[in-house]
DNA sequence: TGCCAGGCCCTCTTTAGGGCCTT
């Protein structure tokens, strides 16, 4: 069975290194390329939100000092996810946080992760944007709300993970693109893309 | 004072620079 932890992490701003926390996360499992379950909460860093932050996501000052400690939500999240290999859009900032946020919870972080990102510019190089929001208005993806939102961008990444999973199997002849696939498939370069589908599915691309 | 990330990708590259993507 194949199974994969879709994870979206809103925050205080972009940079850990400058004291940004997480302020919301949201994890979407998948299974068999489905969604199956969902983990979403607000968290209490004990850190103020920038205006411009609550300006883009909504998220206020009173909502995350209404949330659980962020220690409690990460432990929770974590005993979510388990051992599941996860997927992010741009899933280098996601996993900073996932890694940072569940150090100060003293728990571990070593599930691997998969992006969205490198994967739409490896499959759909002539889209003009590979936002998460653009990928999906192209795409024609489920939307449930604003984007954000934890939840609803989880849902947005988890929804452009099946038709980027659909495109390998149909386009390319991919039997299974599972997490592991996905991987290898992020780390080829451009030029090799094509010898590395070919290799791997029944089709050549293109 | 003044700064303000990190990592990937492309190209007029590789002794580098600029754009994209996340909040």
């Amino acid at each position: 069975m194949s199974r994969i932890a879709v994870i979206d992490f809103e925050t205080t701003g972009i940079s850990i290194s400058q004291g940004s926390r997480a302020t919301e996360v949201a994890i979407v499992l998948m299974e068999n390329g489905q969604p199956v379950d969902r983990y979403q909460s607000l968290m209490n860093a004990g850190v103020s939100i920038p205006p411009f932050i609550t300006q883009l996501t909504g998220i206020t000052n009173a909502m995350v000092a209404a949330a659980p400690p962020a220690t409690q939500v990460m432990a929770e999240a974590a005993r979510f996810v388990g051992d599941t290999p996860m997927v992010a859009h741009n899933a280098g900032f996601d996993r900073r946080f996932w890694q940072a946020e569940l150090a100060l919870a003293g728990l571990p972080a070593p599930q691997p992760f998969a992006c969205t990102v490198l994967l739409s510019r490896r499959l759909y190089p002539d889209a003009p944007s590979h936002k998460l929001g653009m990928l999906a208005e192209r795409f024609a993806l489920p939307r449930n709300g604003a984007a954000h939102r934890a939840l609803v961008d989880a849902e947005m990444a988890a929804w452009l993970l099946v038709r980027i999973q659909h495109d390998l199997r149909e386009r390319h002849g991919v039997a299974e693109p599972d997490h592991a696939f996905l991987c290898a498939l992020q780390t080829c370069t451009t030029k090799a893309l094509p010898r590395f589908l070919a290799a791997n599915g029944r089709r050549p691309v293109h």
